[in-house]
DNA sequence: CTTGTATTGCAAACTGTTCGCATTACTGTA
DNA sequence: TACAGTAATGCGAACAGTTTGCAATACAAG
């Protein structure tokens, strides 16, 4: 199942498939959000299942980055964090209490199509990101306690 | 002139006008592009004019920022840019050879209502970054030699 | 099963940033 | 203009996150 997923795409890739790897990828999975490598190490930490470096963990961000299988998420954190590749989406993120939320509609096109037009300096345009920052309704409530 | 200004903008933050905090704002307004605290050091080292620690550059970053009269720019770099407070605008960054351009229009508050009107978490959105990523068009006919 | 090479683990190095503390220099008041 | 109180500075050391070198390991192809 979610292994054998997780093999055939590092295969895709041209990279080895190792335990270490697919470990990795498998916390992506099960988080559902961004996460560093630190959490990453966190999480394998306590499953007990595979134990991975820290150093490997790093390592294979930048792996798995370079061939698109994950993807990088700047919240603005102490840390780096990744994500998934999937499907294209974007972020808010709680300035109180950390909390994020993903949204799936992205005008960035829009923006892109501007800038192709108005800059005599820009005209491909390879990504974007698209980062909002906000209170989440509990800590609204919460500050207004 | 610029020195009068720059004072005037520390006494309305209620901070000490030092010779420091005039220059890392001088540095800011000549360079016109982000900068990293690293940046700044090297520029003030080079002028001479005024000696300045790496440490004072980094707690005035802070205390500039939190009066909103700099703010941060997410470029994905090695280190942390910041820019001048002033009119609102986005950047897109040359992924070859980190050329920066600013641009001034920005849909995000399309992006927001969209997100108020979806989101259950999220009402109140206090901020947001857009930053592009592309190839100028240097590095694209550099490319194609 | 064997072999070649990519990958790992470990420890050490590095980079960007922060902190503690004694010294300095702004700012408000006399 | 001098003075006192306090914010801000410089210096060194500490830190966090990340990267690197190298020997040991384990994957993949034959």
């Amino acid at each position: 199942m979610k292994h054998e997923y997780f093999s055939s795409v590092l295969k895709k890739c041209g990279v080895k498939v190792t335990k270490q790897r697919v470990a990795i990828l498998e916390v992506f999975e099960e988080g559902c959000k961004p996460i560093s490598a630190e959490g990453i190490f966190g999480v394998l930490k306590k499953s007990k299942k595979v134990s991975v470096d820290l150093a490997t963990i790093y390592r294979n961000l930048q792996v798995l980055e370079a061939h698109k299988v994950i993807r990088r998420v700047d919240l603005r954190g102490d840390s780096q964090l990744y994500e998934l590749g999937g499907h294209h989406h974007h972020h808010i993120l709680c300035t109180a209490c950390g909390a994020t939320e993903g949204f799936d509609f992205c005008i960035a096109n829009t923006i892109e199509k501007h800038v192709v037009k108005q800059s005599k300096k820009f005209k491909v345009i390879t990504e974007h990101a698209v980062e909002l920052f906000g209170i989440c309704s509990e800590c609204v409530s919460k500050s207004k306690k």
